[in-house]
RNA sequence: UCCCCGGUAGCUCAGCGGUAGAGCAGCCGGCUGUUAACCGGCUGGUCGGCGGUUCGAAUCCGUCCCGGGGAGCCA
């Protein structure tokens, strides 16, 4: 891009010079024409919500030949002055002296991205074309921001991002089904004596899964580094057809050390916290726009979260509120019961209106590496739950203590040999470390609004869908 | 995987036993410093596939495929 050259942001913001001609390339949103002799062009570049007005005139010599012919979706480079618009609707527009055409659309009459509202569903099966709309460039946006946010809070808060390995050999963290990698000829597997598949024969010498979660290798680095997360996709090949389920999806797990459940839940809180504040600073534009067209409310709803202390309490206390609830629910709530959608629902949306911390769950339905109370009965694991969304946030404070760990292994009946190097965590060294896991796309969900987390990732994976 | 709802023009939908419709898009024309403009005209369909009921099926029945919502699993 030479000195000549500006984005449609910059030109919107007025940051193109006035008094010499400058080039803007992007693609054709909509056309008007004025027999006034002039026609308006909408140009988007993706660089802003906002596309620039280029005015052409009926005395470009590819006016009746090719400007008239413009459609949706149409590449052109404009060049012409920029100045400060006459009309309303935009500060600044571009007064054009030549237009290329780049690139036509081929049969504009079947070009499936139309200057109007699409439902998401059609756009999902185009998922190729579909960031060529307002909501999903939108989207594209602001994941880009809630990224550079997550990175930037664990950056000054002295936090180190460790790339944990995409493909794994652990295989019983109790978080999902798990997609097989191998380099095994299906048409002709070798065989053990005993007639199983011979997996030392497999490219690793063993069976190898893309990760369900890094936990428990950044845990290995938490003991060393005090201050670490991940921030990769992960893999569940969980046949789950809902709208908060994708088969690869992208996840932020921190973990900290000399650290409790409470240090983790104030993490969590202060992140999701940070994130926001920089989404409605740095993406106005586009949070407007999913205020407007998408979840009417949503920049209060950011900044009262922003401003407020979310809700705290314990798993018994959660009981208490939903045994109180005058709902009556599908699946009764007592004790010692899984929390279920509705429950969880309930106490977020209605409850509190706000992201809720529930903290304390039984022991019997959470995973083996998380610390057992004093009670003996629970174990301090915490969900944050969102409105709309459910959970976002699931994390624990590790269980630290080697024999303890051992036992609930045995519980489980989890093989001690395969966990061999996580057991050496306990056995060098070992101090109270927690962490969570933060669902990258179910956090992009419920900050633009999109009620589906195939809107939130560019290309949706999930049962019976990886064609693009 | 289970339970619901839906599939009609490129898109969004109406029609729900009797000759396939509208809006938008596209094309042509009119008008206009226009704002996902407005006015007129035109083009555009194996009514998801297959089978059945009926004099007659987009419409009723069966089945398969596809999409969505919800549940479970979880982030």
């Amino acid at each position: 891009m030479d000195k000549t050259e500006f984005t449609v942001r910059d030109i919107l913001a007025g940051r193109a010079p006035g008094d010499a001609p400058v080039t803007v390339k992007g693609w054709v949103r909509t056309r008007r024409d004025s027999k006034a002799g002039i026609s308006f062009v909408h140009l988007s570049d993706g660089s802003s919500f906002h596309p620039v007005q280029v005015v052409a005139p009926n005395t470009l010599p590819n006016y009746a030949d090719e400007v008239l012919k413009l459609t949706a979706g149409c590449a052109i480079a404009a060049t012409g002055t920029i100045v400060p618009s006459p009309a309303k609707g935009q500060p600044f527009e571009m007064q054009a002296s030549a237009i290329k055409v780049i690139g036509w659309v081929e049969d504009p009459d079947s070009y499936p991205i139309q200057p109007k509202p699409h439902t998401l569903e059609f756009l999902r099966e185009v998922a190729h074309l579909r960031p060529r709309t307002n909501v999903i460039g939108a989207a594209t946006r602001v994941r880009h921001t809630l990224a550079k946010a997550i990175h930037r809070f664990f950056d000054e808060n002295g936090f180190f991002w460790v790339n944990t390995p995409i493909i794994t050999s652990s295989d019983a963290e109790g978080a999902g089904a798990l997609f097989r990698v191998s380099t095994l000829d299906l048409a002709n597997l070798p065989r053990t004596p005993e007639g199983k598949i011979d997996f030392a024969q497999d490219f690793f010498g063993r069976e190898a899964f893309l990760t369900v979660s890094g936990q428990l290798n950044v845990e290995a680095y938490c003991l060393a580094l005090s201050k670490v997360y991940t921030f990769g996709p992960t893999f569940r090949a969980e046949n789950s057809n809902t709208s908060r389920h994708l088969a690869e999806f992208w996840m932020i797990e921190p973990e900290i050390a000399f650290a409790d459940l409470s240090d983790d839940a104030t993490l969590a809180e202060n992140l999701l916290k940070y994130a926001f504040a920089t989404l409605l600073n740095e993406r106005q534009d586009d949070l407007a726009f999913f205020d407007e067209r998408i979840e009417k409310g949503l920049v209060a709803k950011l900044s009262g979260i922003v401003g407020s202390e979310f809700v705290r309490m314990d798993y018994g206390e959660a009981v208490a509120v939903l045994e109180r609830a005058t709902e009556t629910f599908e699946f009764p709530v007592k004790w010692g019961i899984d929390l279920q959608s509705e429950h969880e629902r309930y106490l977020t949306e209605k409850y509190a209106k706000k992201p809720v911390i529930v903290m304390n769950y039984p022991k019997d339905i959470k995973a083996f590496y998380m610390r057992v109370n004093d009670d003996g009965k629970t174990v301090a694991a915490m969900d944050v739950l969102a409105p709309g969304i459910g959970e976002i946030v699931g994390g624990s404070q590790r269980e630290e203590r080697l024999a303890v760990l051992d036992s609930r292994m045995t519980e489980r009946g989890i093989d001690k040999e395969h966990y061999a190097w996580y057991r050496d965590l306990r056995r060098y060294g070992t101090v109270p470390h927690a962490g969570f896991g933060l669902g990258f796309e179910r956090t992009l969900a419920y900050v633009t609004g999109l009620a589906n987390v195939r809107d939130a990732i560019p290309f949706p994976r999930t049962p019976g869908h990886a064609r693009y």
